[in-house]
DNA sequence: AAGCCTAATGAGATTCGTTATCAATAATTC
DNA sequence: GAATTATTGATAACGAATCTCATTAGGCTT
């Protein structure tokens, strides 16, 4: 059976202290940061169980690692994420759904499914990394 | 200045064969079973080169690894993929460009890019997954 | 054809995210 | 409280991708 541990509880109140997608060590660091004693291969599994369950979002970054959120469930939505920083802003666009199921019937596809993620620079990270042009 | 050599010419030989998005330790290892003494990180360098100059399509897996995949350069595009035989669709939407651009700009983010693939059966594994339905 | 310059190669080392080990711990049940 | 066993975590192990650097060879000049 699955067990109640105070270390599941505080990866899930990271992840929503969180604004945007973290990694499993750097969450893991900040957690260390503040003075908890959990280890890494915990936040990995708290993470991955998250996920699996709903309660968390998960992305491939562009360099192959996982991100993590903590996941509003029931309405199905996609992110614009900042590369820099990993703020997120999450996106409905009826248009872009209804474009997926159109190409994959289109093309004899049944059960679509699809990824979209919008990645670049947030307004702050951008002032950041070109100050000459705010 | 960039040079030609037998082992990029291998590598972009190696992937027009290819049917589907291949990883390039498998595209090195199918080289060298083949009789090719083409080493692992050349390979790794001339897919990358090939990606940037959109002559391969890169993406994700699942667990993270990069796949490549030959791709009629020129054109941006997406892809339509059957989840259970990897067949691969091109699809072009200028409307979803438009979209993520445009989605970008309005949250005040600079350098956009976006991950946009459809997944989904192909007519062939959607007969063979549930016959009674043609 | 021969030389020169240097981009490209590749075997091996290295990095780094993630997973596996496994003895110790602690949550749950009785 | 005792027993059971899921969970934890320090560490080792793994694997994809990159880096190092001595060597090779492409392209150009003479
Ligand atoms: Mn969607
Ligand atoms: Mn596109
Ligand atoms: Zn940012
Ligand atoms: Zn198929």
């Amino acid at each position: 059976m699955k067990r109640n541990t105070w270390q599941r509880e505080a990866v899930r109140q990271a992840l929503g202290d969180n604004e945007g997608f973290v990694s499993a060590q750097s969450l893991h660091s900040s957690l260390r940061v503040a003075g908890s004693p959990i280890g890494l291969a915990t936040v990995y599994r708290a993470l991955a169980d998250l996920a699996v369950e709903g309660e968390a979002d998960s992305l491939q970054s562009i360099d192959g690692e996982s991100l993590y959120r903590a996941c509003t469930p029931g309405q199905h939505h996609h992110h614009l994420i900042c590369r820099n920083c990993g703020l997120t802003v999450e996106i409905e666009a009826d248009a872009v759904e209804r474009w997926a199921k159109s190409v994959a019937a289109e093309h004899g596809f049944t059960q679509p499914n699809h990824v979209v993620d919008v990645f670049g620079l947030c307004a702050a990270c951008s002032v950041a990394a070109d100050p000459s042009r705010p």
